[in-house]
DNA sequence: GCTAGATAGTTGCATATGAAACTATTCCGC
DNA sequence: GCGGAATAGTTTCATATGCAACTATCTAGC
């Protein structure tokens, strides 16, 4: 790559990074907020639980990269709504397990296709090849910002 | 691509640009807020404004797809810290040019070059052609989701 | 088994955000 | 050139956010 001098944003990865990433979660969330009234966090809470039942509120946190007030938040509306269970960790008091209700399932079961056929139709204009390219570069670059961050 | 069933929030693009994003604009903003007490959307005028003087509010917006009401907060605590210039547009009485004032210049001059070196840090794990390879693909994938979202 | 420090999760508060209403100006059809 | 629709930008208000402080529980060293 140029060792650039100016910053044309444009050319700029971080700028066209944020710019794609906004675009994408826009059209997706556009769908499960009309359809069922969930807001951001509360629907990447819904998919982590979805895929991975009785994590513990810091573990959704971990996984999703969320701030931790804004995953007890998501979870406390989640729950009014009747769309999570709570229980207890029977090891340690200060854990609640979380899972999907049966109400949350059904619109977790309704939003995942709808997310998958999004994802096909934006990343229909790449090749496999492209496809698996971006795939092992995003894997990369999410390491070396991990990286980046805590040194 | 595979034509998936389930969602593994792993596989799945638009959370997955979403981490890396969120770390790189992390990784940015920790700088350019610490150093001069910027906010991201303050930020981001003032990198469009170094880019290209006298653009209006609404043009701004555009170019870095925030909010009008965002921009007008970003420009008056600009404004306030004598960051930004702002004059009249000689046609056209409703529009106002934005430009970066002489201090705004200096900050922006200290930061482009630190903004530049950490996107070098962050891609340095990446060959060249991986490189050309995620440009082009992320110019691919904002067109998809530009015509997406106006379909 | 008691106390100091760590961890899970919530709450309070100050700030950030964005939709909608508003003001001021310009454009357009006649 | 006049009246209604459109546009630039700001303000208002209700909601979202995140840090810091808090409660409750657990762990470790003695």
């Amino acid at each position: 790559m140029p060792n650039k001098q100016r910053l044309v944003l444009d050319d700029f990865l971080p700028y066209r990074l944020s710019i794609v990433t906004n675009r994408a979660s826009a059209a997706i969330a556009l769908h499960y907020s009309k359809r069922f009234g969930l807001s951001i966090p509360e629907w990447r809470v819904m998919a982590v639980l979805g895929e991975t039942p009785g994590l513990s509120a810091r573990q959704v946190a971990e996984r999703t990269e969320m701030d931790k007030v804004q995953v007890s938040r998501a979870v406390q509306s989640l729950l009014a709504a009747k769309r999570l269970t709570r229980s207890a960790d029977k090891d340690d008091g200060r854990v609640a397990r979380l899972s999907l209700s049966e109400r949350g399932l059904a619109i977790y079961r309704e939003v995942v296709p709808l997310a998958l056929q999004l994802e096909r139709e934006f990343l229909s204009v790449l090749s496999a090849k492209e496809c698996a390219a971006l795939d092992a570069t995003l894997a990369k670059l999410s390491l070396s910002l991990d990286r980046l961050r805590k040194a």
